[in-house]
DNA sequence: CGACGACCTGTTTTT
DNA sequence: CAGGTCGTCG
């Protein structure tokens, strides 16, 4: 063990040997963090800890891996893999698994992802006979999320007046209604959906004292990574579970908290210190990844938010060159610039595909950068976006073998009752629907007792109705017997969904039949290696309970050189010598979506940060005059950040455009609330979840209104503003309106205020009120 | 019942 | 551009 210490710096060192009691270690971006994590595992181990008992909570499964084979050259392989280590979503969904029989659920429930969970939403609205122009599938499912994040039970939602009423004023008002349909479906279906995993966990963690007590005395060590992101759900999951022993250690960085979009908050990591006693505090800022210019240029970015801890980022590595910015004229340009240089670096510097990233924004840009590679012959792979598993022929297959496991699954059943065509069609499936919810159970079940019950269903279809039931049931019974690949295989046959598609012969039809392959092939390797393990059998239901957690970037062996395309919230994490940030544009990075407040603005700024300081040796920064978004061609302009970057870190391959951009219309009107009045009231481990904290509270009631159709209809006229109109700001004081631009939502006025002079400001936001002259 | 074509709409990021 | 929805026709 100790030649391991020995190759940490002092401030690595300290967190690591500390065995006992809560500690923050506040992580800069390369500072090693992953390396005190690992150390400090096994360091617990060397002293008697048993690895059962350590938790180890990790953002990605992958980082579990790996970090547990660092683990196991240090310890052992067999003494490391009784480790728990793993998302939150995969750990705690193997405990319900175990557990969630206590809160109704079946140990094979099914884990929904977003398409299922917006189809299951989709149906509820259709079946409520609601306007889905008004009640628009993707803003409600947002909604639901964040209040299952926050830990909105169905029940506390409706005993909390205040975010009724919030709906009502964005014009949903029966929000309730489809909410609780919602979970009343997921639960028949014996379903849970993303949030449901950490929801339920704190509902069995809460509800069941002894089931509390039995993981708390399980997990006496808890370690957290990338503790800023995590959200309140998972907040409370942590503070449960380590209330008792109180061997908790975080590790996070402000300045890389990048996902408050899905509930995570930020607090979680600034409030530490008050959530246990004697926190220890330690700070890793010695970066060991990059060049001195590119640490400089990453720090001059990060100053310009307010919001952060203290904390200096500095290295000792080579000061390198500075950063390079390129400017095209299309993004087919940018992508042949970039593929270009990429060749050239090679060739100059002997590197391999593996040495290069190009991180983006948004996932549809990675098309203009595929075909540039493409065109040049170089090896790329693509992470994220529509994920293998999320493919139409994929969750097809999938759907089948979910059924088998769980025929109750709804989603599942909608999704292949009818495919390959059978002659079941949507009226069938709608009256199945109404049986469903009039017996009160699940629509397999109704299938299953048809002769029994008085449906308006005809003998013909009923008979095909059978020969799907039947059909199931066969594969439930082979399914005892073969393991998970040889019941895929027999599945892809029987059901004549390969069939299916060798009928269609198009190149989009091959390449799925290949898909289709390729799920069976990493099926194989997967029964292949758990019979290898003393405990797993390779059967079906080990397969499927990772699938639905599984990302490409688990998926990833690395054992191919290619260059690695993903968003920039992917690449967190990761490390490349050469990056390339493309899109480098106003209302592409920063995001149009997320401009409006300084605290949106924030979260762009931390994640060009984390996307900077992914560079070992050199980043380049792209940007085009005209781009294609909506399947049109249109203006750019150069984003802020790269005037952000301080001069001495940066050099321009083109001349610059000009910026045209408004920095912020006025920076007061975007400052959040008080940042001394949002401190989390202290949750109380054991105690119900009753509802969500004030601050909590707050941030629903600041998520923006679920239907913009008010935003969007805003009529200046209407509310009385014209040009001449004099108006009174809660800040700037009176003022007369000067000229009004833009439409909806987009309305700006520019008005010539008494004491503060000109300003424009977006009238959705400034509440201004009319002066009768 | 199901296939096909016309239209519409919406687009940030993810477990 | 792409996915979903809707209407029409065989």
């Amino acid at each position: 063990m100790q030649e391991y210490l020995d190759q940490l710096n002092e401030a690595q060192l300290a967190p690591t040997i500390q065995k006992d009691g809560a500690m923050i270690v506040i992580a800069g971006a390369g500072s090693g963090k992953t390396r005190v994590l690992t150390y400090r595992i096994a360091f617990l181990m060397s002293k008697g800890v048993d690895p059962f008992s350590i938790l180890a909570l990790t953002f990605t499964n992958k980082a579990a891996r790996e970090m547990k084979k660092r683990i196991a050259d240090i310890v052992g392989t067999s003494e490391a893999k009784n480790l728990w280590m793993g998302t939150f979503h995969s750990i705690f969904a193997k405990i319900l698994r175990f557990e969630g029989h206590q809160l109704g659920y079946p140990s094979n429930f099914t884990i929904y992802d977003t398409q299922d969970s917006q189809s299951v939403i989709r149906a509820v609205i259709k079946e409520m006979h609601l306007d889905k122009d008004v009640y628009k599938y993707k803003q409600v499912y947002s909604r639901i999320s964040s209040y299952k994040n926050s830990l909105v039970t169905v029940k506390a939602y409706f005993n909390n007046p205040e975010l009724m009423e919030a709906d009502a004023m964005a014009k949903m008002p029966r929000l309730g209604e489809i909410y609780k349909s919602y979970c009343d479906k997921c639960f028949k279906a014996g379903a849970m959906d993303f949030d449901d995993l950490l929801l339920k966990t704190n509902e069995l963690l809460t509800r069941f004292p002894a089931t509390l007590a039995k993981y708390q005395n399980r997990f006496r060590y808890i370690l957290v990574d990338e503790y800023q992101d995590t959200n309140h759900s998972q907040y409370l999951i942590v503070k449960a579970l380590s209330d008792k022993f109180q061997n908790i250690c975080v590790v996070g960085d402000d300045a890389q908290s990048i996902y408050a979009f899905r509930g995570a908050n930020i607090n979680n990591i600034l409030n530490f210190q008050k959530d246990y006693d004697d926190v220890k505090t330690y700070r890793l800022e010695q970066n060991y990844r990059s060049t001195k210019n590119i640490v400089n240029a990453a720090n001059s970015i990060i100053e310009k938010n307010k919001t952060r801890l203290d904390k200096v980022v500095w290295t000792a590595n080579d000061e390198g060159v500075p950063i390079m910015i390129n400017r095209t004229m299309t993004d087919g340009d940018e992508g042949r610039f970039v593929a270009s240089n990429i060749f050239e670096t090679q060739m100059n510097e002997q590197r391999k595909n593996g040495d290069f990233a190009i991180l983006y924004r948004t996932n549809a840009q990675s098309r203009a950068m595929e075909d540039a590679l493409r065109k040049r012959d170089i090896p790329y792979r693509i992470y994220g976006g529509l994920s293998f598993y999320q493919r139409k022929e994929i969750k097809d297959v999938l759907s089948y073998l979910r059924l088998i496991l769980n025929p109750k699954d709804e989603e599942a059943i909608k999704r292949v009752i009818n495919y390959p065509a059978r002659g079941i069609g949507q009226t069938t499936i709608e009256r199945l629907t109404v049986a469903a919810n009039h017996y009160d159970r699940s629509m397999f079940e109704v299938m299953k007792v048809l002769d029994k019950l008085e449906l308006n269903i005809n003998n013909g279809t009923k008979n095909k109705l059978k020969n799907f039931v039947t059909m199931i049931e066969s594969f439930q019974v082979v399914n005892q017997t073969m393991n998970a690949f040889e019941i895929a295989e027999h599945v892809a046959k029987k059901t004549g969904l390969l069939t299916e598609l060798k009928k269609d012969g198009t190149p989009e039809g091959i390449a799925r039949i290949e898909n289709i392959e390729e799920l069976l092939n990493g099926m194989r390797d997967f029964t292949e290696e758990q019979k290898e393990l003393a405990d797993a059998t390779g059967s079906l239901s080990e397969f499927m309970e990772d699938v639905a957690l599984a990302t490409d970037l688990d998926n990833d062996k690395g054992d191919d050189d290619r260059v690695a395309l993903m968003t920039v919230h992917l690449a967190k994490g990761l490390e490349f010598p050469y990056v390339y940030i493309v899109g480098m544009e106003e209302e592409l990075f920063p995001s149009g979506m997320a401009m409006n407040t300084r605290a949106e603005l924030e979260e762009e700024r931390r994640l060009f940060y984390v996307a900077l300081t992914r560079a070992e040796k050199q980043a380049y920064l792209t940007y085009t005059q005209s781009r294609y978004r909506w399947g049109k061609l249109i203006d750019a302009e150069p984003s802020r950040f790269i005037d952000e970057i301080a001069e001495e870190y940066k050099q321009y391959l083109t001349p610059i455009t000009e910026h045209r951009y408004k920095p912020l219309l006025d920076a007061d009107i975007f400052d959040e609330v008080d940042k001394s009045k949002l401190r989390l009231s202290k949750p109380v481990a054991g105690k119900a979840p009753t509802g969500p904290s004030e601050d909590q509270l707050r941030k629903l009631r600041r998520l923006k209104p679920v239907t913009s159709s008010a935003d969007k209809n805003f009529d200046p006229a209407a509310a009385n503003l014209n040009v001449g109109t004099f108006v009174e700001h809660v800040r700037f004081g009176k003022g007369r309106i000067n000229k009004i631009e833009g439409v909806g939502a987009d309305t700006k006025a520019e008005i010539n205020f008494e004491n503060g002079g000109l300003k424009k400001l977006l009238l959705r936001f400034a509440k201004l009120n009319v002066l009768d002259n």
